[in-house]
RNA sequence: GGUCUCGUGGCCGAGCGGCUAGGCUGGGCUCUGCAAAAGCUCCCACAGCGGUUCGAAUCCGCUCGAGACCUCCA
């Protein structure tokens, strides 16, 4: 039986619009479901958002020692097309445009999404299932809830009776809406005569002649609904009820409103025990998306090639940038952010170098144990990381300050701090050095011990001129130098 | 139009009844042959107007402004 860390882990529920503590149905498993991406496309700062803000859930649990199964969709069927596409598979369409197979399509963008997500230091959920493999898992779905009379036939698709569930059930808990508001506000859907009521959304849908993702079902030719393929493979995996469902804000409605109705309507029970929702990032104050098209991929933030950017930005600044805003409040991305995260980043890291090479005296002017409880707080608080960070940057000025001899720390301490700052630092946060060590940097760095030596020598001999050729020389090769009392240091 | 969020210093972003985070930027000082780095330090903000309170950025009301969802969306 693996010890569970004693802590006081609270999360907010956007169904309940409170913070609770969180306390899994079955201890120490815990079930998480978040939705992934629709793979018709690269991946773009938003879709980092949810990536880095669960991957942070996922780590943390496991940190408390939780055992978690983490469940992340990849959606490569079944979301409708609008405007001059009616009933066409977004994927279908774009494989069309291509001449592809979609499968093809789907494949590429989903490692196009992995490889996004590898630099960006997320870790892999446990299980990453496709919608297009769940295709049996959704229709058995769809046969439940038309048993349970909560869904009708027509023409070929089959909706989900919206109103006759409101009448036990509320449909709008979680979106905070009423079926009335909806109905007033839906506007007119392709297929809208076939259903009984507006608010009516279709869990299995009739493929027009050109669609070409179709599966033969009991009502015909066609494909899953929108939201059948988080409520089919969550309950697949992780059971009717589970603990943790997750996404992004814009999926609250009808996205996860529907997936609760059908849970309910399916298996008599809501699938989730705690919602959790990410805010969006900004661009100019506006949603970075699709449809405005006004996105940036991460791999134009990774080469920098994208007007709006000034210059390429590491992985790890985009992560650092991330985590420095709660996961619930939106981020509006700038240059200047960036570059201050950057930066931010930078000195966190360095911290991290000094720290390894910290010597401990027989006094201690720092108490680490209560910086760690506060960055255990931090944590507790609903994944406060932004919290977490500027305790970080606490310890990083302690850290300067031992090594310039301003404070010192006792060996026990020391240890302590280094086991609690790699903790925070690199398992829960998930950061990572740059990999700048490898054969040729390392002979590269002696040949740079050879030079600084010689520059010593000069300035022995007050040779300022050659001590400072040396220096400003190695400064245009991208090699600073600082001069401290043991001596000089350099970095890349 | 309906539902709901949010408006914090030059910028980004926490806090959500008192002790006024943190990062970036800018000024000063220490160290140093100079520089860089680091340390110390300064710049004490909470959209506006009322109200509750001994006390409000934090609670309530109104006004103004921004955004999200209501359609695929992370």
């Amino acid at each position: 039986m693996s010890e569970i860390k004693q802590n006081k882990l609270k999360l907010y529920d956007s169904l309940s619009r409170e913070k609770r503590v969180f306390e899994p149905l079955k201890s120490p498993h815990v079930g998480l479901y978040v939705c992934g991406p629709t793979v018709y496309g690269d991946a773009h700062l938003g879709h980092a958002r949810p990536g880095i803000a669960f991957d942070i859930v996922f780590r943390y649990l496991k940190h408390l020692g939780y055992k978690v199964r983490y469940v992340r969709n990849i959606t490569d069927v079944g979301h409708l097309e609008n405007d001059a596409d009616h009933g066409e598979d977004k994927i279908a369409k774009k494989a069309r445009l291509e001449e592809l197979e979609p499968m093809e399509i789907a494949q590429f963008y989903t490692d196009r999404y992995m490889d996004s997500m590898d630099a960006l230091n997320v870790q892999r959920p446990s299980i990453q299932p496709r919608a297009s493999g769940h295709i049996i898992e959704q229709m058995e779905m769809v046969s439940k809830i038309l048993d349970s009379g909560y869904a009708y036939e027509s023409k070929g698709s089959v909706y989900f009776d919206v109103k006759k569930y409101n009448e036990k059930h509320n449909y709008g808990k979680l979106s905070g809406r009423n079926i009335e508001d909806v109905r007033e506000n839906t506007r007119s859907l392709d297929g809208q005569d076939e259903k009984r009521d507006g608010v009516d959304f279709a869990i299995w849908k009739n493929a027009s002649p050109e669609h070409i993702m179709r599966w033969n079902s009991p009502w015909g030719s066609g494909f899953p609904g929108w939201h059948m393929e988080c409520s089919a493979m969550s309950s697949k995996y992780l059971g009717n009820e589970f603990d943790i469902h997750g996404g992004g804000m814009d999926l609250k409605f009808p996205h996860h409103e529907s997936e609760i109705a059908q849970s309910v309507a399916a298996n008599c029970c809501e699938p989730a025990k705690y919602w959790m929702h990410n805010n969006m990032v900004t661009i100019d104050g506006q949603k970075m998306g699709k449809s405005l098209n006004n996105f940036i991929t991460l791999d134009e933030f990774f080469s920098g090639n994208h007007n709006f950017l000034e210059q390429a930005y590491e992985p790890m600044t985009i992560r650092f940038f991330i985590l420095q805003a709660h996961y619930r409040s939106t981020v509006d991305f700038s240059n200047e952010a960036l570059i201050a995260a950057s930066k931010g980043y930078d000195k966190l890291m360095k911290a991290a170098e000094t720290l390894a090479e910290l010597k401990s005296s027989d006094k201690s002017d720092y108490d680490v144990k209560a910086w760690a409880n506060k960055c255990y707080a931090a944590m507790d608080d609903d994944f406060n990381t932004p919290i977490l960070i500027a305790h970080l940057f606490d310890v990083v000025k302690a850290i300067n300050s031992i090594k310039v001899g301003k404070m010192s720390i006792t060996a026990d301490d020391l240890e302590l701090l280094k086991a609690q700052f790699n903790i925070f630092v690199f398992e829960i946060l998930g950061f990572k050095a740059s990999e700048k060590s490898n054969n040729s940097a390392n002979m590269s760095g002696s040949l740079i011990d050879m030079l600084l030596k010689m520059r010593h020598q000069a300035k022995m001999n007050k040779d300022w001129a050659t001590a400072d050729d040396i220096r400003n020389q190695l400064t245009d090769l991208g090699v600073a130098i600082k001069d401290t009392k043991d001596g000089a240091e350099w970095e890349l």
